[in-house]
DNA sequence: GTCAACACGTTTTTT
DNA sequence: ACGTGTTGAC
């Protein structure tokens, strides 16, 4: 791979071109748009800059301004910036943006990606120098955990007492930590009887012969082979004109070392963050690397972001008065032009149940428009919308638009461009007004399912909200979750793709050697592992032999025999063509390997593998819930094999963008981890579980002590800094842990809330008796609030109406005309007592009471439940609704 | 080699 | 409480 004329590309770099210099005179009307803080850390473009960009205080527009700035300005081309994020979705945006910034979509900005990508993309040019061949795999967390399983037996350790998954955490840790195996401090290792040290470097070893890499690798073999070949790396240092780097208070020992070797040429480096929004210490993190910032590179520009352009004063302030009790920080105080919204509400509740119904209720309040805080008169959002549209409209911030309904295409089909004008609000109220032809009374206000998020410190959280929704028909949508990518069934179809395209991989073979069942157990897997260890082959080429000289028996042998015959069959199929990127898009390595006639396409190809090898007849044939579930997503995937040239393109894309955010479509409520809500933004957010022991979080004061604690309390802050207009905190007095009933004490960070900008809703001590006096009047304690559920008009509950919608749109049986009338129930949800229902989270059951919107349930595998009949299907109809 | 009973460990998650 | 993963019986 070593091949590239490296120095005539930079020679040809150190000269800006004529169309550049002709660019260099450009307007540059993007910078028009800009604050005076984020203009100077856009325009300060040589030399080491710091910025400091507090929550909502406009990063991204800042990062992706400078740029199109260093474009427009000639300073560098494309491919000479180096500009890295954490995650795809960071990555994807910022290239968007900068597209949008320059008016056209920017040819070639290679170096613009996750610090995995752009160390993936630099080591497969230089993959001999790790000791790997460029076209190397790269590993998930599953591979990595069975292979280490593997050693830890091989090693004679007792893997019960020492489990791979800790020994995954620690080479991990070492991995972050820049740390070879030849550099693990001696005390660190004793781990494992004293062998983790030793256990790491096998399994590099082992990873070397697997030509395989796992995440750590990608970062650790970079700065390895920056560090043992500076020749190599001055020519990279020469290459990286400018570099960028977004969220840097997440980086880790490794990405630290590594941005800073490649810095040291130009000493154009400047890094994005916040020390208040550093809540990954926990995976390698060091907040030091913001903290050391100015140490590291004398005389850095430090420039701070401190107008926020996301919340009201209330919750900046709460926000501030909370992350203020936290030491060593760099400072910043976030203020805003906005005009005075509402407090931040706290509210107390009996316990978790308590509080999740207290949340649907709150957000049927807020959705319907006659919540308390809805009527607020000083609500700015209150004033006559159209107006606002209107206003917004002539001062051109709404580009171009000019009627309410061109505004609602937009919104519609590109979200993104508009959002900075808070269209999102208007939009909805907007949309509600033409479908109603009614003006819409200007003290009320309504929120859409889409601007409410419910975030919580850990998904076990999430349950109650879960089960709460459910119960009243509340539309909502868990984040977090098993990725697309890493569920077993989408695993298992790749691992056959792998092995079709790389015969060698043994990780893969082994996977998918006995799924579907083929009688293959413990013992025939040994006898292949030996046959391939003694003749130095890959498994598959080790089942061979196995077959061949009757190591096998009976099932076994049947099993493997066709096997082997099928994939030998799928690989003659197979077109293979690799290409590997390099700097620049000339430079790239193309790699053929047994290039056959495309006689069936790769999705073909696919299909037949997954039906041939009876895969999918495994999971037909499945009753389990989550069988159909499965089944769709194997179809999805060899969809998604449509946007790839082959299999292998297709298995080196996944690898790394593990994202799959199959954007559930209709109004639903978020629910999320504090962790996932990041970065995001939403007008309405409730924080439940404020409590001591769950947030802050019991093990990470423990484990980490007061480091610990302020991470927790960045997290608050974090969480309090989501909300745009309305934030409500809360907590129970008694919450069920790990199946045990425990008392809970409110969470300290309560108490650290400034009181003149927390509104409480709970008088002190009465936390149960008064939840609903806090729910404004609607009920009044517990007992009177079972009372008013049960004698609730449930056809005209906000739950059952969208049912309706539902039942509607999928053309099941309407009900009778329904507002007040008392009228037969099993009438009017369309199911009768006996039938099979299909829900998406419990799979199948049998309707075995009905009231009115309320369908009890008896399902096959997670017992009676009571839920609203919008959210269950008739059995028959499984699989093709989208819920 | 496969299935049912029990022990175990339960924060956060990207690539 | 609950799901996962390992042990023991067939």
């Amino acid at each position: 791979m070593s091949s590239f004329n490296e120095d005539d590309a930079f020679e040809a770099a150190a000269r800006p071109s004529l169309s550049q210099m002709a660019m260099a005179s450009r307007p540059a009307p993007y910078l028009d748009g800009l604050n005076p803080a984020q203009r100077e850390a856009v325009e300060a473009l040589d030399g080491p800059v710091l910025m400091l960009a507090g929550a909502g205080t406009g990063k991204t527009k800042a990062l992706t301004c400078r740029i199109a700035h260093l474009l427009n300005t000639g300073r560098a081309r494309p491919n000479e910036i180096l500009a890295v994020t954490f995650t795809n979705k960071a990555a994807r945006e910022m290239k968007d943006r900068v597209a949008g910034l320059m008016g056209h979509a920017i040819e070639g900005m290679p170096w613009l990606g996750t610090f995995h990508s752009v160390c993936v993309r630099q080591l497969r040019r230089h993959a001999e120098l790790a000791g790997l061949r460029s076209n190397f795999t790269i590993l998930d967390t599953d591979d990595q955990i069975r292979l280490l399983k593997q050693l830890i037996s091989a090693a004679g350790i007792d893997e019960k007492r020492w489990p791979a998954r800790q020994l995954a955490g620690i080479i991990d840790g070492w991995k972050n930590r820049a740390l070879t195996p030849g550099k693990v401090p001696g005390a660190e290792g004793a781990e494992f009887n004293g062998r983790a040290t030793r256990l790491y470097a096998d399994y590099q070893e082992r990873l070397k012969t697997l030509n395989a890499v796992d995440f750590g690798d990608l970062l650790l073999h970079m700065v390895t082979i920056f560090q043992e070949h500076p020749d190599l790396l001055a020519q990279y240092q020469r290459w990286y004109r400018y570099i960028l780097v977004d969220e840097y208070q997440d980086t880790n020992v490794a990405q630290y070392l590594w941005l800073r070797l490649l810095a040291q040429g130009h000493r154009n480096i400047c890094c994005v963050g916040d020390d208040d929004q550093s809540i990954y210490g926990w995976r390698g993190a060091e907040v030091g690397n913001i903290l050391r910032f100015e140490k590291d590179f004398p005389g850095a520009k430090v420039i701070r972001l401190e107008q926020n352009y996301r919340s009201t004063p209330h919750i900046l302030a709460a926000a501030s008065s909370v992350i203020s009790a936290n030491t060593g920080r760099l400072g910043k105080e976030l203020w805003t032009d906005v005009a005075e919204g509402e407090k931040v509400r706290l509210i107390g509740h009996w316990d978790g149940e308590v509080e999740a119904r207290w949340v649907g209720e709150e957000i049927e309040a807020l959705h319907g428009g006659t919540s308390r805080y809805a009527k607020q008169r000083n609500n700015p959002r209150s004033k006559d919308i159209v107006q606002e549209f209107e206003r917004l409209a002539k001062k051109g911030a709404l580009g171009g638009v000019r009627t309410p309904e061109e505004l609602y295409e937009r919104f519609r089909t590109q979200n993104s461009p508009l959002k900075e004008f808070k269209t999102r609000k208007l939009m909805w109220d907007l949309t509600e007004r033409w479908q109603n032809e009614e003006p819409l009374h200007p003290a009320f206000h309504r929120f859409s399912m889409e601007e409410i998020a419910i975030l919580v410190r850990a998904s076990h959280q999430m349950r109650a909200f879960e089960d709460r929704f459910l119960t009243i028909g509340l539309p909502y949508r868990v984040i977090g979750g098993p990725r697309f990518y890493e569920r077993m069934e989408i695993r298992d179809a790749m691992a056959y793709f792998r092995v079709v395209t790389q015969p060698s991989d043994d990780l893969a073979f082994e996977r998918i050697i006995n799924t579907p069942k083929r009688g293959v157990g413990d013992k025939a897997l040994q006898e292949i592992q030996i046959a391939a260890r003694a003749n130095g082959m890959s498994l598959l080429d080790g089942a061979r032999i196995a077959v061949g000289e009757g190591l096998l028996k009976g099932k076994a042998k049947a099993g493997v025999a066709q096997l082997i015959a099928d994939l030998d069959r799928w690989a003659s199929l197979n077109v293979q063509q690799i290409r590997y990127p390099g700097v620049d898009d000339e430079d790239a390595v193309v790699e053929d390997v047994d290039y056959a006639p495309a006689e069936i396409s790769h999705v073909e190809l696919a299909e037949k593998i997954l039906d041939e090898s009876g895969y999918t007849a495994m999971w037909q044939n499945d009753k389990s819930p989550e069988a159909p579930g499965r089944l769709e997503n194997l179809k999805e995937l060899v969809k998604a094999l449509e946007q790839f040239d082959n299999l292998a393109g297709f298995l080196e894309h996944v690898a790394l963008i593990m994202d799959n955010e199959s954007e559930e479509q209709g109004e639903k409520v978020t629910i999320m981890t504090l962790h996932a809500a990041k970065g995001l933004e939403f007008p309405v957010v409730f924080l439940p579980g404020w409590e001591e022991g769950l947030f802050p979080s019991q093990r990470s004061m423990d484990e980490n002590g007061l480091k610990g604690l302020e991470e927790e309390r960045r997290l608050a802050y974090v969480g309090i800094t989501r909300a745009e207009e309305l934030c409500t905190i809360s907590f129970a007095a008694n919450r069920r842990v790990y199946g045990q009933w425990q008392s809970q004490l409110a969470s300290r960070f309560i108490d650290e809330l400034d009181p003149e900008h927390v509104d409480v809703m709970t008088p002190s001590g009465l936390y149960g008796a008064n939840a609903g006096f806090a729910a404004g009047g609607a009920g009044g304690g517990m007992s009177s609030f079972e009372d008013r559920a049960a004698k609730a008009d449930v056809y005209n509950s906000p739950g059952w109406k969208r049912m309706q919608a539902r039942a509607g749109q999928r053309g099941m049986r309407q009900p009778a005309e329904s507002r007040h009338m008392v009228i037969d129930a099993t009438a009017t949800s369309a199911y009768t007592v006996g039938d099979r229902v299909f829900h998406k989270k419990f799979g199948y059951g049998e309707v075995i009471e009905i009231e009115g919107d309320k369908l009890t349930i008896e399902f096959d595998h997670s017992g009676p439940k009571k839920l609203v009949a919008g959210f269950v299907l008739p059995a028959d109809q499984a699989g093709d609704v989208p819920f």
